[in-house]
DNA sequence: GGTAGACTATGACGATCGTTATAGCCAGCG
DNA sequence: CGCTGGCTATAACGATCGTCATAGTCTACC
């Protein structure tokens, strides 16, 4: 839900009745309330790309990178374009002036994860280290720009341009 | 605000107040409500980026590249990590089901023609057609998706990060 | 000077938000 | 059987939301 409308428009009402459990039980189980839920979804997404990414990236950073490319293209399209990630939709909630809510570190963290994922992967096989770690950031951020383009468009066109250039780009970097 | 915020946590009375303007008169100049003030919002924030990018393009694809990462740079860092990218902000809030508003609507055509105008540019220096147009949305996916990282991460790393690849993209792209 | 019309001030409307308190149910153990 | 303690149901709290209606102010022209 997160990714569909946004930390703030998700209401923990909503969310109670969605996932059938009564509202009363949220605070229960959570506590800390909607800040724990966010930090909670933020982690669990996080690993759960970070998963399918150390797997996939046994076969190699392209195979890695179409993996990583297939999972957010298939929560778009299978949304309708309704959905997107919801670590990029914590990350632009404004925070307050003073301190720094667990759940947008929980987003930096996420973040950091994939890009150290895939950077490995590249050093692996051969790329330069400092190559290697501005293509990981450069892939992820690609891909969380391009799914909003997408959603804003609801086209693929934009991730699917932006899968092509990246794809080259890492083919490049391994063999170079 | 929107770029701070998002456009659900942004509210009019906040707005009016930020612009010492009264509330009722919000009404008054924009009879269709918030969502008249978001779609205008995007279109001003992508005229006055457009303005920017069409300017720094008559040097070359890379100085308009290198001030489209400079103006987001600044908003980054000026705004302490709390502000981004309305248009972006825009594009991942989750609209109804049945109809597109015209906020979203705007924001793809915002897109859009930041691409259109880098794309055109890459040409104009003798980049291939197809890989122009990748390269243009690489371009704004990388730089949107950077700015969200950015802010998690209260870093201008990833967006430094991403700059550099971008640039070496460019360079190559309009002398192959 | 008076009057029309653009703008503002004010307050209210129903709705929904995050969060909390409290009363009730209902398993499991003695 | 009785009772304890985890869970749920329900209602309420104050706050804030988008939007609207209305009464008031003020400017500018006749």
């Amino acid at each position: 839900m997160i990714s569909r409308r946004g930390l703030s428009a998700t209401s923990i009402r909503e969310m109670a009745k969605h996932a059938k459990a009564p509202l009363g039980s949220t605070y229960h189980y959570f506590p800390e309330g909607k800040q724990q839920l966010a930090t909670e979804a933020v982690r669990h997404t996080g690993e759960w790309v970070a998963r399918s990414l150390r797997r996939e990236l046994e076969a190699g950073p392209v195979a890695g990178l179409r993996a990583f490319l297939t999972l957010w293209r298939k929560i778009v399209v299978d949304s309708d374009f309704h959905a997107g990630c919801p670590v990029l939709a914590v990350s632009i909630e404004e925070p307050p002036a003073d301190e720094i809510p667990p759940a947008l570190a929980a987003a930096a963290e996420v973040f950091a994860q994939w890009e150290t994922l895939l950077a490995a992967s590249l050093r692996d096989h051969g790329a330069d280290p400092r190559r290697a770690d501005q293509l990981a950031t450069l892939v992820v951020a690609a891909v969380e720009g391009a799914l909003a383009m997408c959603r804003a468009k609801r086209t693929t066109e934009p991730l699917d341009r932006a899968a092509q250039q990246l794809q080259a780009l890492i083919a490049d970097a391994i063999e170079g």
